[in-house]
DNA sequence: CTGTTAGCGCGTTCAC
DNA sequence: GTGAACGCGCTAACAG
């Protein structure tokens, strides 16, 4: 009936051994012990209620097994998924995660960052919200493994795993292209600390370019109901000769132009709409919502593969595929005969 | 230039000192060093990027500042939601979160659990796949704050914080009756390992009798495509005289009975449908669902409170909650007349 | 006010 | 195969 926890000392008195045996036992080396031995301490830790302390075990140098996750958005469905990923992956390779969420606060992301830090955790995956270079540079500079998840931080040299932007652009505008529309809105929020909103934002300037076709950009400060509604009022209304879509950059947008076509009365596919970012509901809302799926557990396997080539004790062998190709998925909001 | 972690050794030594002062300094009696020596502490500090080692304070009995928080299902919408009020109220009392997800399997609850208690974790939230008693038993025995979310465990006295279940039935209820509904299916996952899903079910049995409602009840063994189907396609031919709906136990169900309703070519409304959870597609369905919104993070930061009471520092003066009333949030799915 | 000393729980030499 | 002794980074007595 122990009041507090068990320590390795207490087992080897019950088992009338001593610490060394105990560790032994529950690390790498049972098999160097008798078999009277072992059932001994087994019985005794059992009894016990023994668990290792890994704190303690980490401070001698033998690794906390700990890996942090800094993550801008928690609430964000594909953030969610990437974390189920990463802890996924984390996990079958012997470490457990610690999430840290910033609420896309920059200042709470100092704040963590330090926490982090301080839990010794060796390695650190990062999805920044703003861009905390200097801390960030200090922390690879005390050689933590780092991997940036979907958003590069500038001026700062480490790898960057997440959805292959160009690819995505081109897709989707070769889908949208392919079911006749010839003029696309692309909606995205403010891409300031947000490499991925930039390279997508890039581009599509490109490709809207190559494709000849009509564009327009709208960048929106606020996913509030109406602030995107006067520009989607007017591209709606603006007269062409051909199909015109609406090109969403990731989730959130495709929730708030959903909400406005909706304000708007506005039919999805005579007016195409095409959404990066596949979330559960897009096939629910009539006629169903073409999207872009990113391959969230993949890009957890990648990033903690990344970061496990960085350790000391790795061979550095794990593959690790920097770029991931989204899966485009065809709904009725891009077919413009409805 | 540190190509590992500074230590407080380090500092003291670049700051011409000895290590207890530098580590009051980081502590809480900063006020009794001299300003000369905290600016030559600050500075060194600075130089060396120093952190505190958490751990290595956790092990000398300051504790570990770390919560633990068992998540059955992180992809839920609601468990998230969760997440985020607990993080914030653990932010908010001074202490990091560490989550672990288990994906429902009761086998990966066992493992996560030792890995949290290896952690040594102050105090665990519990949001259980299975019934892990013995562990869990051993635990709150060796003295670790306990406290389960939304699902109770057998014979383990804890307490529950989550949403006043019968409360949120009668709430759907009386709405339902007052727009004009009569006979209402019930549809629920398995409610076998979930206490809230068992509360939830007792209740409409009970309370439609006491209303006087024509009922029925569906329990969902998956939640693929189909398997709601024949119930719901029988449920909505047998004839009546009054309109009637479908009640979904949780976000789940919601999602599934959506589904289901498309499948059938079925309007909502003119058979209501009402979903416990509150989820962001919920007004974008046509002509928006009707649900009863838990308040997530009141019941996170109850949560944590009351964790924080059952710590021996605290006083134990911390204000619970432990039952949380739902907000219904009236759309077009409960209107009868479309 | 400040430095010295002794552990916290554990892994790791090294001898036996 | 097994056990004693030391140190990890830090805090907490206890002097000075």
């Amino acid at each position: 009936m122990p009041s507090s926890r068990a320590t390795l000392i207490e087992v080897a008195k019950l088992a009338g051994t001593s610490k060394t045996s105990v560790s032994r036992y529950f690390g790498s080396e049972r098999e160097r012990l008798t078999a009277k031995l072992q059932s001994q301490i087994e019985q005794a830790a059992n009894t016990l209620g023994y668990q290792p302390n890994l704190m303690a075990r980490g401070l001698k140098g033998g690794g906390s097994r700990l890996l942090g996750m800094l993550v801008a958005d928690i609430r964000n469905p594909f953030s969610v998924a990437a974390v189920h990923g990463v802890e996924q992956a984390a996990r079958a390779h012997g470490y457990s995660l610690i999430v840290c969420n910033t609420d896309n606060d920059p200042e709470q992301e100092q704040t963590q960052l330090a926490s982090l830090a301080a839990y010794q955790v060796e390695g650190l995956i990062i999805n920044a919200a703003g861009q905390p270079e200097p801390q960030l540079q200090a922390l690879m500079h005390s050689g933590i493994p780092l991997v940036l998840l979907d958003r590069e931080v500038r001026q700062l040299d480490a790898e960057v795993i997440g959805l292959d932007n160009t690819q995505a652009i081109d897709m989707a505008l070769d889908h949208l292209v392919q079911q006749g529309y010839r003029s696309v809105l692309y909606v995205s929020e403010a891409p300031e600390h947000a490499s991925a909103r930039q390279e997508r934002l890039k581009r599509f300037k490109q490709q809207v370019k190559t494709l000849g076709l009509d564009s327009q950009t709208l960048v929106l400060n606020s996913l509030d109901e109406h602030s995107a509604l006067p520009t989607l009022r007017e591209f709606s209304q603006r007269p062409a000769c051909a199909p015109k879509a609406v090109l969403c950059a990731n989730g959130n947008v495709t929730l708030a132009m959903v909400r406005s076509f909706q304000h708007l009365g506005l039919t999805m596919g005579s007016i195409g709409l095409l959404g990066i970012d596949e979330l559960e509901w897009c096939e629910l809302v009539s006629p169903g919502i073409t999207t872009l799926a990113q391959p969230t557990d993949a890009i957890g396997q990648a990033a903690v593969a990344c970061l496990l080539n960085q350790l000391p004790q790795h061979p550095g062998k794990l593959a690790v595929q920097a770029l991931h190709s989204p899966t485009l998925i065809i709904r009725g909001s891009t077919s413009p005969s409805g």
